[in-house]
DNA sequence: GGCTGATAGTTCACCAGCGAACTATCCGCC
DNA sequence: GGCGGATAGTTCGCTGGTGAACTATCAGCC
């Protein structure tokens, strides 16, 4: 149980108290930053509790779901790190992890010998059929609260701000 | 720079073949839950980016900011804990940290001596006016792609979601 | 053909966050 | 008044993520 309702009582005050405080603060800008991070976060726990039953966690998860998903069930390091948004340091700790349960395998690309190529088993398929379908409820659920314009709204909005956040970055 | 683009690309060509290979799978909520998670670690980025020259993370500035926006400018680690979803640990490291830098005090509570009473300094509070305004003409742009309404729908939504993940939490 | 700069991954050392165990205090009930 | 269970923080050891340094390869250019 995470108590969301009082965090976001105390954010709007908060935000309320500074706004009184300093002058210019962009108030609605800031409630969404810290709204959106906190349903984020909220979601992010949730996830991983889900996964934890079965000894992963989501960025274990994610890249072994990026390979599944592949056109070939393959790709490389520098892929993954790329549409994942991870260093490639961190990326090789997960392959590492995921090469020793067997879920995916590791080769060497042979037009470039520098790159490695990770592969998902036959293994890591099964698993991941397996992993997945016990998720849907809980997933459905965790946005029952909108109807379905909503969830499109929703959809439509955040996807418009990620592009955005993409072309707007901080150099 | 991140490239989001790419990745929203891939996830939703990504959900697109799970989809045709597993049945029964919510891609709207999916495809959702990933937006949301993908736009807030962007977001949590620029924002440690922003933070990094004053040699400050965002836990570290968001308990700061807490102090500096309670009533009287103090409060107790556990209650920052329940506002930030912190553990306790963690709470504590990071306002040892506060203390060392002269931002924050740590005193004893008279009336319940387990307590331990955080108050945010005189420093502390220039510190935070010195270093929020310069943070607001990106906080804006960010969200620049979106109308007025675009704004308050998006808001309007997040904070319904918030709330509904609150109660129909994972036991 | 071999030098130069760029690129793909890995290793290493460090920071941030967490669960579990511990201490000190409080509250309620005999 | 003192015993037992709950609560507030802290300490400790471990996991997850990162920047910097390093290796191996590639691609272009003389």
């Amino acid at each position: 149980m995470s108590n969301l309702k009082a965090c976001v009582d105390a954010l709007y005050e908060g935000v309320d108290r500074v706004a009184d405080n300093i002058p210019g603060l962009p108030k609605c800008e800031v409630l969404l930053i810290r709204l959106l991070l906190l349903t984020g976060e909220a979601l992010q726990r949730d996830v991983e509790n889900k996964l934890k039953p079965f000894d992963m966690n989501d960025s274990d998860f994610r890249t072994l779901m990026m390979l599944y998903s592949s056109a070939d069930g393959s790709s490389t390091p520098g892929e993954l790190c790329a549409l994942a948004e991870q260093k490639p340091t961190n990326m090789t700790r997960i392959t590492n992890l995921l090469v020793k349960r067997g879920l995916i395998t590791r080769s060497n690309a042979t037009h470039d010998r520098r790159q490695v190529v990770l592969t998902i088993t036959a293994d890591g398929r099964r698993f991941v059929r397996k992993l997945l379908p016990p998720m849907f409820p809980e997933v459905v659920t965790k946005f029952s609260c909108f109807s379905q314009t909503e969830r499109q709204t929703f959809e439509r909005l955040l996807k418009k701000l990620a592009l955005h956040l993409d072309t707007a970055d901080t150099p």
